[in-house]
DNA sequence: TGTACATCAGTGAACGCGCGTTCACTGATGTAC
DNA sequence: TGTACATCAGTGAACGCGCGTTCACTGATGTAC
């Protein structure tokens, strides 16, 4: 009979430490980010790490990407909580998860959207399906909007000349992505990030104690401005 | 006669300090900004900085009080390109001059808006006169919108109740600031901010090379929802 | 004009610290016969 | 059932590094008489 080798009481420690990692950019934030640190608090010794992960960057690029994933994976709860064709509410419940995440999760928005790490190296060709990830539910619902033919476009008009030429990427990493959706899904993914990181950032104390009325009235007059009927 | 006394070659060292500070910062990001890497640049000894900032914090004070002026400086000439009564133009001069600015000087826009440096203690009572300065030309401009009975606010209306509490201290520190103001202001701020955050974060590449395009759209798109005729 | 003195910006050595990473190791666990 | 062996997660010492900050100092400059 095979047995898994486990040696140690510690079950599941690369989990553990990418817990103990999270912890630790909550209460020092990411730049701050150490292994050493991490260990005490788990109290093994700094090179046990080197077990689970080679370098500090692999950690710090194991932790985006499970930040991008859960990130993503609540948008798509949000959009999915209404179904095909109630335009307005699955866009909203995309608004609405993307902030819940952000204030369930400051960590992990930091990381994503904060400074960069000081020495990391941003591994783009690994990172960006994760990314993609994270922004498809507001394409695909833009898109649901344009192909329902519901989609209001009068803002685009202006720039169309100027922004095609930069859909070439995009068209081969997302599908065949239509450029008024993504000048749509553009405006609309920056009103939603602005908000809720000036939310976050609170270094100007704006918004008392409820973004979240301000919130939705954003998340409302994007629905008048973009969505017919 | 009195001659002020000026003992070594470098003028105006203190001046120097923070320029080298901000190319470091450029070069290395705000929480990897040091001291040492700073005095090696100008090619005097670390204590020598100490003559002129008691510790690194003030230092990093002065940098973002530095920044918040020369922020809001840009935006009062932005707002003041077109003459009173030119909302539209006003309102756009702003915007125009917020993400100039930023593109300029993407060091001091981290420094005011990004993760904050490890260990810095933010003197809040220190900073905020100079925040404020930041956000008044938006304030003011849209002000001046309300007083001509052109502010459009139906999207104000949903949420009136929720978010009248919250005006007291802004009140307090901005002479008396009318809640529909304060409002819309907060809107355009966080719409404005959000794309030229994603647009220099650059994380995710979805502008191309032409944010500028998007970002006029952007504002178009205020002047229409937020301002009559 | 010349000398003695005061000033104080910048120096150089030193402190204690935490960091990422390497390396040879140890010792509990599981396997083979 | 008992013994010899292989595995390999975690250890502990050590490396070289850069950091902020302190301290007694030095030496060029400016001032007083």
């Amino acid at each position: 009979m095979v047995r898994p080798t486990l040696k140690k009481q510690i079950p599941n420690l690369q989990e553990v430490i990418k817990e103990t990692a999270w912890k630790q950019i909550a209460q020092v934030g990411a730049p701050a980010l150490s292994l050493r640190a991490i260990a005490r608090e788990l109290k093994i010794t700094a090179p046990a790490i080197y077990n689970y992960f080679p370098d500090r960057d692999a950690l710090v690029t194991a932790l985006i990407m499970d930040a991008y994933r859960s990130f993503g994976d609540w948008q798509f709860e949000g959009r999915d909580s209404a179904p095909l064709g109630e335009h307005a509410k699955r866009l909203k419940g995309i608004g609405v998860a993307y902030r819940n995440w952000a204030h369930e999760y400051p960590q992990r928005y930091q990381l994503i959207f904060g400074t960069p790490i000081p020495g990391y190296v941003y591994p783009a060709e690994t990172v960006f399906p994760a990314s993609s990830h994270a922004i498809t539910p507001l394409f695909s619902v833009v898109e649901e909007i344009r192909l329902a033919e519901k989609l209001i476009i009068k803002s685009f008009k202006p720039v169309k000349k100027e922004y095609e030429p930069h859909f070439e990427m995009w068209r081969t990493s997302m599908g065949s992505l239509h450029p008024q959706t993504h000048f749509v899904a553009m405006l609309i993914w920056s009103r939603v990030h602005g908000i809720v990181s000036l939310e976050l950032q609170g270094n100007i104390p704006l918004f008392g104690e409820d973004g979240h009325a301000l919130f939705l009235a954003q998340v409302q007059s994007m629905i008048s401005e973009f969505i017919k009927e």
